[in-house]
DNA sequence: TATGAATGAGACTTCATTCAT
DNA sequence: AATGAATGAAGTCTCATTCAT
């Protein structure tokens, strides 16, 4: 980014880079919050860390709020749309998709910062109740739906046995939502617990547990 | 004050409610941790809860986290023994064990302010490493291992698979877990959740998922 | 204040005062608010003024608009309660109770710094609309209907002519409130005013103006 | 920008509005001081108002407090001169005059937002000291003592008694700034406040009261 | 001529903790 | 034992002004 026009960034003052300000704030806002929280982000210390003055943040965010919405509809909206492409172009088997799917969303969400995020909104969900309606309406409910489409269809199919798909789908994503929790509340101080595996049991255990052929 | 009369606990006042002070407080701090959270929870609506001053909060704890790790002892830890004690006097099979571990659970924690104290720790066990370590140590660690246990004593008698108790036992937990942060978070804003459904489905999936004759 | 008992007030920290407070913060406030107005007064300097820190600001007065508002009830209420009852014992003509309320009108409002709070007043109602309706509806409104009816009074006593009571006591009042707004506006930049004179002009072309015998 | 289409001034838009620019900002600029004041209206929204961006602002003017001096310069000044220029030409009575001139003022000042700035000066000039003697210079002493001279005419020609003419200016002045204050502080909170009853009162009783054929 | 990104000082307000009484 | 007055650091947000482009 402006390597070629770059001769005298580091010595002036007022760079107009009005393309690259929202990323690189957006960048730090993501960091914060995925690691503090909303409430114990400071803007402050975002600014710091996007290069700008306090003054900036609020150029391109209208409040701390906007600014978590923000990084939402940045970072975490697209990974669901990439989640609902994927479903779209499966041929294969459902069972087959929805592996796919836990192993991408190991690799896209849980071990990166986005994690902190469906931590973050579950934690303070209470405190921020304006927060928590975006998220529930845009993230929540779009995932739990998808999800459950994907269930409703391998019924169809037969693969999966009769049942309740929307509450299945609860139970296919509540671990995945609770190991992103957990990542970033005592997984830090529990050296013992190994995501992964806690990831593949679970899937096992549903997979079995959703099953045709299971005895049920 | 009350030096005068103090001579009789039944007749003075002063002298029983210095006795009863701690639980008001504890009582009203477990109130507002579980609904606001530990950064979010004001001493000074403690204080006015329990009928004290902010002073006298100090008198009896040192500090907001002594407080809460006084609400941990008083109300958490017993609970957990209640279960340890069920377990050891059970006679009928560990499923059963199981269940009716669920149900209490559901009773006297889900349904209870308890949840929130469950829910508050892994909201800001990063922010807050001192408790987060006291809360695995005394909590996770000893449930986990109690759960772990009976697990490994239902492998042993053949009622369940073999498997990783270990695991298994965090998968057990883990919806449990759940469902207490999610009633504190989104569920407010969620009419479409029924938790007992969530247990029930989560109860099903699991004992199937681990039976000895699950398919697998 | 505090004489006799003051040996060490000057080294703690602490000093318990909460009966001199209020009484000492309102003091301060006054002064700020009649000389910078409502906006421009800084919490700080108050705070400052008054000898105690910024928090403690926040344990007498919920917010700055509450500080204002104790203001006028502490300073300025009073004054219009002490004209009331000096109207009530009056015994002379009207027209002689008129002048000596402007008189003392100049001693306890124009010439202190309660003059200042109602040329704020004034100049920042459309900005804080708040305060407008509060100062409206306990000062202004109050002191009009105080003036009205003694006018109506004269007028039956046959001191003054048949008019309508309700603007000519407007007509009376804006003046003075005039020259209290202009005492804290231009009239420190502007040599060539006396006040004193400007009221007697008033008040004289008013009595001329309002007399029975008056041509008209 | 406009380099290539600048040949002719009715098709090129970009000259023309080099030309409009300072008017359109002025507009912006009264609209916003009389409506805010001065130390609340915000140069970025008379930007987006006068359609520039804030930068341009200061190609214009090289502050605030010029910007104000220019809105006075554009918009207030010729109003006195309108009316030094009407006296001129009076042939009838000083009172006809007198009336006239309260008439036109009402019409153009009062209910336009010109009195908004003479309620702003008034009710900021101790904040802006600067601001204060321009506005009391160029406004103030030049009003005043054009209507000194209107007075002091009417009692040579023995149409008033004798009186000290130029404090009688300020009582005939000051009811009407009164109202333009008034007119923007708390008459919109006030729903009883007649405007024109109230000048009208004002000027009853202020001819009577210096007519020669007052009693006095 | 015109832009608008960037700044940074400073405002109000909150709250865990202290300590004289 | 109990109080509650006092603190002060810290947090979010605002806005006149600057200057590279």
């Amino acid at each position: 980014m402006g390597e070629l026009v770059s001769s005298n960034e580091e010595t002036c003052r007022w760079r107009r880079r009005k393309e690259e300000r929202p990323a690189e704030i957006l960048a730090a806002a993501l960091k914060n919050f995925s690691s503090k929280g909303f409430a114990a982000t400071k803007l402050a210390e975002v600014a710091k860390e996007a290069g700008v003055s306090k003054g900036t943040l609020y150029l391109y965010f209208e409040s701390k709020e906007a600014l978590f919405k923000a990084v939402v509809n940045e970072f975490v909206l697209p990974q669901i749309a990439k989640a609902e492409e994927q479903a779209e172009q499966n041929t294969g088997s459902i069972k087959h998709l929805m592996v796919k799917l836990v192993e991408q969303w190991r690799i896209n969400i849980l071990e990166t910062e986005l994690s902190g995020i469906t931590k973050m909104m579950i934690a303070e969900a209470s405190n921020f109740p304006e927060l928590a309606t975006f998220y529930l309406e845009n993230v929540i409910q779009r995932t739990r739906g998808f999800v459950a489409n994907l269930i409703k269809l391998g019924i169809e199919r037969g693969e999966f046995r009769q049942c309740n798909y929307d509450y299945a789908a609860r139970a296919f994503l509540s671990p995945m939502v609770f190991s992103a929790i957990w990542q970033h509340s005592l997984a830090p101080f529990d050296d013992s617990y190994d995501m992964n595996e806690y990831l593949n049991i679970h899937l096992d255990i549903f997979l079995r547990g959703i099953s045709k052929d299971s005895l049920g």
